[in-house]
DNA sequence: CAAAAACTTGTCCAATCGGTCAAGATTTGA
DNA sequence: TCAAATCTTGACCGATTGGACAAGTTTTTG
């Protein structure tokens, strides 16, 4: 695999000021990859945007494949770094409102990094089938034995854990990929921190609920008031 | 607004020749742009999915942006003619329940035109905004108001309206605009309509218990084996 | 049946695409 | 210090892009 971080020669450098730039590329990309798609997305409108001649940006990288490539790795390595895990020992509810809170703010956190992933697999996923047919189903399957163990034990209702795990990745990722939609929907310029929380509050309270699973952590409970708070300040009519 | 339909001396026809070169130019370029994305379909490519000259394609939309609007607008027409609506007077669980099973139904029997729509919003919209800011608002507004009356009424949870559409919106989407990503975990290479039955249960049935609603007809009980059926074929380990 | 309208298609164009290459500037290391 | 390694950049390439246009064919219409 293509490996920005080797010099000509191949010796491996580490070197401040190629990390930087490799960075700043890569930024760069990921923006412009987001936007237009890898068909779409020009090496020249990269290097605009990292403020550096097309040249240069295919110094580092070669191939423009190469670049893609490099940022969909970068995602992926954020997501599995990002996450906490879960475990059969865990309380379902505890684990699943932590897992769908820390996705939600993940995503809301990284939108761009989001709608890349997403256009790729909305594509056809041709760079990604690999990985997906590999170490991602063996995340999903290791999960969904943890859940199907909770189900076996009766800790939660009988639900298929697979569709299960769709369904959380799903709805936490859909304000991120959908930003644009969801701006023009509420009449906003972007997302508040607070609404970040709100929307991870409905999500995890919602999807437990779903599967027979009460809330963990009643501690806010004079805060009703927030509940209506983004349907309030929706537009239109 | 650009119009297919009309001819070059500006008199409007309908003409069956005309449309069955439409229709078939127009299903090539729903495909391609699904594919692509708007920058990265090429007309060229549209031409020959359609078994077309370029110049022939070109005569009947003139510019791209014509033939991509016009595939836009038959998606957001679709989508607009083929749901039921739901209204105060309805029981909430019987209008809920029925709506997320046809919008599942929609979204699997339509996945390119789901992945087009969705590969435009999560490029920014730039075609869509005013649909968006119009329309698709007071849809959203109007349908936010119904629920909110079945919340005031104490028939269900009280929960964010627009939030609850945004779950439903991004659930019944997520195996359509995901379709490489789902099939290859579920190592399979097309859904089966008994799925897309299950699929559509599992969201009903989950959504509703989410927020306070028991799922309405119980006829199917003996089919609990059923449930586990998509996990279990799933591949990986 | 003839004129008009509608359609088909090959050709051409400037602009942009991803990518190569060489010449020179800068940095690194023994 | 000075040669090797690394980096920067403009010039250039063939291929493809969206689009214009003209010449010709087919269909419609009075």
């Amino acid at each position: 695999m293509f490996d920005p971080t080797v010099t000509p020669t191949g010796t491996y450098k580490a070197g401040k000021k190629r990390d930087n730039v490799l960075a700043l590329v890569l930024d760069a990309a990921q923006r412009e990859f987001a936007l237009k798609g890898y068909a779409g997305a020009s090496v020249q409108a990269i290097a605009d945007r990292a403020g550096l001649p097309k040249s240069n940006v295919q110094y580092y990288f070669k191939r423009k494949t190469n670049l893609y490539v490099s940022v969909l790795n970068g995602i992926v390595e954020l997501w599995n770094t990002s996450l906490s895990d879960i475990s059969e020992s865990d309380d379902p509810a505890v684990a699943i409102d932590r897992f769908i809170r820390e996705k939600t703010r993940l995503a809301f956190a990284h939108p761009e990094a989001s709608r890349l992933f997403a256009m790729e697999i909305v594509s056809g996923a041709p760079h990604l089938e690999g990985y997906i047919a590999t170490e991602m189903r063996s995340w999903v399957s290791e999960r969904a034995r943890v859940i199907q163990s909770w189900i076996d034990n009766g800790r939660m209702h009988s639900v298929d854990p697979v569709q299960f795990i769709f369904l959380v990745w799903s709805s936490t990722q859909h304000y991120a990929d959908f930003e644009a939609q969801t701006l023009l929907l509420l009449n906003r310029k972007r997302y508040s921190p607070a609404m970040i929380e709100e929307v991870g509050e409905f999500l995890a309270t919602t999807l437990l609920r779903g599967v027979g699973l009460e809330p963990p952590n009643k501690k806010a409970l004079n805060k009703k008031s927030a509940r209506r708070a983004i349907s309030k300040r929706a537009g239109g009519g």
